[in-house]
DNA sequence: TGGCTCTTGGATAGCGCTATCCTATCGACT
DNA sequence: AGTCGATAGGATAGCGCTATCCAAGAGCCA
């Protein structure tokens, strides 16, 4: 006895409550019942591949979408997924997001930001608002955050990708990240400039953040190693980068260390700062010193002289993080729980 | 008879089902009805300002937050805002992006972003993916929307705000707006070209955006006022603005019209990869040639020469179309529908 | 004092789905 | 032939709120 037929104790009013076109619309002109059809449009359990067509050319006719809140409501789960960045003012991230951003609505994913500036305890505050809303997924930035975010993290039970960083370990299996090694790219980025020749090179830090700290490490453990590591070489200031700030921090180091013969800043755009000042004091560039930065950011290439730097592969990690957080959503175990994407030295004319 | 003592139908069960505080936890905590904890909790009609103390408190101790989900089934409206932008790669936009969001998180809004590249079906396609979850609020960029988004729009009853632009009739009562006239800024940049003693100014645009054409239109009805104007001296790219593509552009120019006196480039990006061509030519800004730029983004400060450029205030804009908006869905009919914020030429050393 | 409105709290029916449990049918195996 | 299991569909109870309708009591006036 085909569903329709059966003595159904209220037939008209559901359909106008709200003016939607419900599942249960669907479901009676599909004359099925309506966890057929809630099976059927989301490929649940076994369904008869003839009723899933019929279903779906019902559900298509009468312009059926189905509510997200009340879906998520139900299953306790939304298609969120929350992104948790730094800043917006680094186009760094805003490449991150861009990516991940674009991968995930491909699969139907709606994308919530959250902006930490850094603050752990914004952080916290953040992803508490955003588990609220259930998200089926959590993309985060780096490594580091603090104890309270961790465990509500863990505690949700919600898959969770980190952007940007490595564990220390090769062989971690604990949290699942796409990244690169930040020491190794200092490391990488200062043994180039030592071998052209370059001894005495100092770092400009901004921001401070955890991975500028690596690059930090990263440029001192090729020092050292070359023995030509000096304290006084650093010059890290916590405010954020910006092309005035490498500005201001090219004239302090070349007033408080005139014979540095390199300069390796932590971002592109204090670099591109500082060679803007080069080219104000007339200060030859690479010849009297040196100058290197970090992310290839838009612009580089196109800087007197074109600016050698670190390409990191931003757009490819969202993407990667992306589909890594898809796969963990579908319940899928990934082959690897880390994904070094690797960076390239860029050496241009600017070393 | 307090609430707690009445026949209660189900009383242990309701607080496990999902391990979450609920609602009905507070309300028989507190000893009212579910209703009044809601009322309560929103402010809405009148409580006794005792019962909404103690329901406060009551509902403090047990932590509870209210779900998303389940209030956005039941009223039909979620606490998110959509936001519509044309590009994540344009640094305007990001900025604009970043201050609604901050205004709106503060008021307890959750932001949609939505990422339209340009492309008129895109946004309808973005619109109605957010619709589904019920907005409260809406901010979208530009006024140039296909037909069906615009009843998309309207239909939907969510309130809207436009953003970066206003409608030609400064008396309309019609679309909510903030922003400003980009034909009045694009021929106040021109006329200050005029007033230094440019005769022959170029305008160099990408992307070409309605923004873009409204800053060409008024560069154009400048120059035809000072008797100027030849159609020889647009030179238009739809390609997306860049400081490669500026480098490009003003290379183009040079050879093809050698004899102008200034550029006016619809963009900073664009302006600052001229300023960069002009340095590795060695041609002479703003002596030879002045270049002008639109939008001040970061680092147009620090080019050499410093570019002269409009400052339009779009972290202003972001926040006061956040601040429309919230209190349009406040239900409150704001003062103007139109916001100016105007403009400033930012008069440095390129011209 | 009676009846009126105004104020404040309670009861309840959804909002539109999903998840769980249940039933009917069919085939295969003992 | 009888039983068991697997397969495919149906019935139903929520998920956690809000909105609507009601009721009780207070205050007010004639």
């Amino acid at each position: 006895m085909p569903y329709a037929t059966l003595p159904t104790t209220k037939t008209t009013k559901s359909h106008r409550a709200t003016g939607r076109v419900t599942l249960t619309d669907v479901a009676q002109a599909a004359g099925v019942s309506p966890s057929t059809v809630s099976r059927a449009l989301r490929g649940e359990r076994a369904v008869d591949p003839a009723l899933i067509e019929r279903v779906q050319a019902v559900s298509a006719k009468l312009g059926y979408v189905p509510d997200p809140a009340a879906r998520a409501l139900a299953s306790q789960r939304s298609n969120h997924v929350a992104i948790l960045i730094p800043l917006l003012s680094n186009a760094l991230f805003v490449d991150l997001l861009d990516a991940a951003q674009k991968t995930l609505r491909a699969s139907g994913y709606q994308t919530l930001m959250g902006v930490t500036h850094y603050d752990a305890s914004e952080e916290e505050q953040l992803l508490r608002e955003q588990l609220l809303h259930r998200p089926a997924g959590l993309l985060v930035t780096g490594l580091d955050h603090n104890a309270v975010t961790r465990k509500l993290m863990d505690s949700s039970l919600v898959p969770c990708v980190h952007l940007m960083d490595l564990p220390a370990d090769p062989q971690a299996v604990a949290p699942y990240c796409v990244g690169f090694r930040q020491t190794d790219a200092g490391a990488a980025m200062t043994r180039h400039l030592l071998q052209t020749g370059r001894r005495r090179i100092a770092f400009a830090g901004a921001q401070l953040d955890p991975r500028v700290m690596q690059r930090l490490f990263g440029w001192r453990s090729a020092l050292q190693e070359a023995g030509l590591y000096e304290a006084t070489l650093e010059f890290l200031n916590p405010a954020p980068s910006s092309l005035a700030l490498g500005a201001l921090m090219f004239e302090q180091i070349m007033l408080q260390r005139p014979a540095v013969d390199a300069i390796f800043f932590c971002n592109d755009d204090l670099a591109q700062g500082a060679l803007m000042a080069a080219l104000r004091r007339g200060i030859a560039v690479p010849s009297q010193v040196a100058i290197a930065g970090f992310n290839d950011l838009t612009g580089s290439d196109q800087m007197l002289p074109p600016l050698t730097t670190v390409r990191t592969p931003r757009a490819q990690i969202g993407v990667a993080a992306a589909q890594m957080l898809l796969s963990l959503m579908r319940g899928e175990e990934p082959e690897r729980a880390q994904i070094d994407v690797g960076f390239d030295i860029l050496a241009r004319q600017s070393t």
